[in-house]
DNA sequence: CAGTGAGCGAGCTTCCGCTTGACTT
């Protein structure tokens, strides 16, 4: 054991800095936050000048002693936790934890894990910064009250277990006012005219009208009036434009660009960015900093000038905009330069690719174009058309590297235009005017609702992934894909002296892996919006970031700024509990022509449903659940009607009814008792006796696909085939059948030896449960059930 | 595996931000 412990945060950082220290130092990890207020109840004195009760986290109650063993035998404890706001905190709960020696403490920081970086970090110790701590217990202390006052609200007036709190109900506010947006959108058509002509030399020129036409009949009248029509370059104007590279990759933009290029899920690429920082490829993947160090600046240009040649280098500093970054880490980049290529994964390769290329195209010199717009008239007729081209001169940076965008466009890039000049004639080859729809806002995607967080401030470079799976897993928003609709737009082609009218198909609409609201997340945020307006207003993270920030500055003391927000929050609370009645978002559709009754469609126990009749009224309502893809916002009164038809008799099949109806887990066909599920697709109002028949056919085929093997001495027993691998399936209870065994070859008996080794090595038959071998202090009589709930796909 | 939807009240749920692993049908 040295006479010197470093304590890190991150194990990886550890194995690293290790190396760069003599043996006098051992390096141990913290593995993030050692100590928190439990989870069990809100642990802050709220009466006594909010003081918080922090207790060591459950799962760190080993490494702790771990430390404490290490720290006791050192003459110095370094805690090099990071240098913010979290990070400060650790190296706080650590002294005080490790019960730390005042004159063995040495509190340092680095912002590059390089040997210089550390070593002179070491020659500057300092001493905790006690008003840096004090903001971060303000930060916790308030998430805290905010989640753990404003989820019980919910828990009574909504639902149960439902949550909120200061960043998952913002994100999913984004979502559900973006899904209002477009439902409220009207879609609106105009006319765009676009053209090919040829030169001399019979090289086309595709250009585009300088207006649009408000109408069909607008547009028509412009065809006729160019019917005969010849046209002439105007002017040829040419300018120079250049384009920079984007800044080196933050977590944020890592995520998008992943998203974007990769079609990577946010998660995914956290998942893959810390493979690769485990194995010493890349740097601290979760940054908001845009920064280099000075190595790898100087790596990158010696990289570029080998590679590409001197002209092609051109050093950047980059300074992050975004709000409320605290730079504690480097931007994310390959940890060497000049390792282009890695072993690993075909994942692993790619995203490291994209990091590479991205670091490296960031130190490079710009791009330079000239850009050429050609101005076309037509004698007597006003409008005129443009083409547009580019051509690239020094391609810089492009040579590596250019980020995507979301959103399409980008007029004439990189479309090279032939030579003309101005008062050559020119001939058309076809001038069109096609009807186009104008495009509702984009849902958002993970990625792009990352993008929104962090220019609102809301959430951090380590929670972005688990925020989108925490909304998700609340059920307030999920991820889903939508088959486009298909719409009829007008073409009108005009072509040597003759106009065609066509009526031509456009799909539309199509989403792939965008985020939707439950009708639960358009609910919750609603009664949020009612009640609590201020909480999950946009700009309340900003406001209260500002206040933490006066803490760190030592010009208030953060009880204070805790107090005035409770003063304020507080008898919301109240407020609500005592004078609202329970909230269920409900919505009049209508009456039923039937019993002249009321229609609702409002938020039920179980999910979305309608109701026929008043819930106060002495004959109880009648009641039926909607069905996927229908929401509380949008169902229209017939809908609602013929959800109230089930269960519907439609025919009969081999002499037993078919009966279509709507269950728990969703609409089905019911023949001889046996079940079958309607796929989404189809429209359970809509099935008759034909589409029955054949969803009942498809499934029986579909089983019949999925099994591999059956035995004949025990018909009990069959191999299937499943998401993840063959698999075992006896009494139905499933058993992995392992990679080890070909499903073509395995005997009887060596199934039957899978089955009992799993039963026997899990009796309770309970699948993934922990191994808490560890025994918990003093709450060890406080058994800790983890609620038993499977959860389905 | 294919109903249920009130009200009462047992006992439970819940936050954000640091970290790394575990493991499915």
């Amino acid at each position: 054991m040295g006479k010197n412990l470093v304590i890190v945060e991150s194990p990886a950082k550890a194995k690293t800095i290790e190396k760069f220290l003599g043996k006098d130092f051992t390096v141990m990890s913290s593995y993030g936050h050692v100590r928190d207020l439990p989870k069990e109840d809100i642990s802050i004195d709220l009466e006594n000048n909010f003081e918080p009760k922090y207790k060591v986290l459950p799962d760190k109650e080993k490494i702790i002693s771990e430390l404490k063993k290490a720290s006791k035998n050192a003459e110095f404890i370094w805690l090099a936790t990071d240098e913010d706001r979290e990070g400060e905190a650790i190296a706080w709960h650590l002294a005080e934890t490790l019960n730390i020696d005042k004159k063995k403490l040495k509190r340092i920081v680095f912002h590059e894990i390089t040997k210089n970086a550390i070593l002179q970090a070491i020659e500057n110790p300092r001493e905790l910064n006690y008003k840096l701590v004090d903001a971060q217990q303000a930060r916790r202390v308030l998430d805290r009250i905010v989640g753990y006052e404003l989820s019980p609200v919910l828990w009574k007036k909504v639902k149960p277990s439902l949550s909120a709190g200061r960043v998952q109900s913002v994100a999913v506010r984004l979502i559900v006012e973006r899904e209002e947006d477009i439902k409220n959108f009207d879609s609106v058509s105009d006319f765009k005219v676009t053209a090919e002509f040829s030169n001399t030399k019979n090289e086309i020129l595709p250009a585009e009208l300088n207006v649009r036409f408000e109408g069909e009949r607008q547009a028509l009248i412009y065809l006729e009036s160019v019917k005969d029509s010849s046209f002439s370059v105007d002017s040829v104007e040419k300018k120079p434009a250049t384009r920079k590279p984007a800044p080196p990759f933050t977590t944020s933009t890592l995520q998008q660009e992943a998203a974007r290029k990769l079609g990577f899920s946010v998660s995914q690429t956290m998942t893959i960015a810390q493979q690769l920082y485990e194995a010493g490829q890349i740097t601290y993947m979760r940054t908001d900093s845009v920064n280099l160090s000075d190595l790898a600046l100087g790596a990158a240009k010696k990289e570029i000038e080998s590679q590409f040649g001197k002209e092609y280098s051109k050093t950047r500093k980059y300074t992050t905009k975004s709000k409320g970054a605290q730079e504690a880490h480097e931007a994310i980049r390959p940890a060497y330069l000049n390792k282009k290529n890695i072993e690993g994964t075909a994942t692993q390769k790619k995203l490291y690719d994209l990091i590479w290329k991205r670091t490296i195209a960031s130190q490079m010199e710009e791009a330079k174009m000239e850009k050429t717009q050609v101005q076309i008239v037509t004698p007597n007729v006003k409008e005129f058309f443009i083409a547009r081209g580019e051509v690239i001169q020094f391609d810089g940076f492009l040579k590596v590297y250019e980020e995507s965008s979301d959103d399409e466009g980008g007029e004439g890039k990189g479309k090279i235009l032939p030579q003309v000049k101005k008062g050559d004639n020119l001939k058309s080859e076809g001038i069109s005017a096609i009807q186009k729809f104008s495009l509702h806002p984009p849902r958002y995607s993970e990625a792009a609702l990352v993008k929104k967080l962090e220019e609102l401030g809301i959430g951090r470079p380590s929670t972005y992934a688990p925020i989108i799976s925490t909304i998700q897993k609340r059920n307030y928003i999920v991820k889903e894909s939508r088959l486009p609709e298909t719409r009829k737009i007008v073409h009108l082609i005009l072509k040597k002296s003759d106009i065609k009218r066509s009526l031509n198909n456009e799909n539309y609409g199509s989403e792939k892996n965008k985020l939707f609201p439950t009708d639960l997340g358009s609910v919750v945020t609603h009664f949020l919006k009612e009640f609590f307006n201020d909480i999950i207003n946009y700009d309340f993270t900003a406001n209260v970031e500002k206040e933490f920030d006066e803490i760190a500055d030592g010009k208030v003391e953060w009880h204070k700024t805790i107090g005035k927000f409770y003063k304020d929050f507080h008898p919301q609370v109240t407020e609500t509990l005592q004078n609202t009645g329970k909230y269920h978002g409900e919505r009049l559709l209508g009456v039923d022509p039937e019993s002249k009754k009321n229609i609702y469609a409002k938020l039920g126990p179980y999910g979305a449903m309608v109701q026929i009749g008043e819930s106060s009224d002495e004959v109880k309502p009648r009641f039926a659940s909607l069905l996927k893809g229908q929401s509380i916002e949008t169902i229209v009164l017939e809908e609602a009607l013929s959800l109230f038809k089930f269960p519907k008799k439609i025919g009969e099949l081999d002499g037993e009814e078919v009966i279509v109806s709507i269950g728990k887990y969703g609409p089905y066909v019911r023949h001889a008792g046996k079940f079958y599920s309607i796929p989404a697709e189809i429209d359970p109002c809509a099935v008759e006796l034909n589409e029955a028949c054949e969803i009942i056919q498809l499934k029986k085929e579909k089983d019949q696909n999925n099994i591999l093997r059956t035995f004949e001495e025990d018909t009990e027993i069959q191999l299937m085939k499943g998401r993840y691998g063959p698999y075992i399936k006896y009494k139905g209870k499933n058993y992995p059948l392992g990679k080890k065994n070909d499903p073509e070859k395995v005997t009887l008996e060596e199934v039957r030896d899978i089955v009992k080794a799993k039963d026997e090595s899990k009796p309770s038959g309970k699948t993934g449960s922990k191994p808490s071998r560890k025994t918990v202090g003093k709450t060890g009589s406080k058994t800790i059930k983890k609620k038993s709930s499977p959860k389905k796909k």
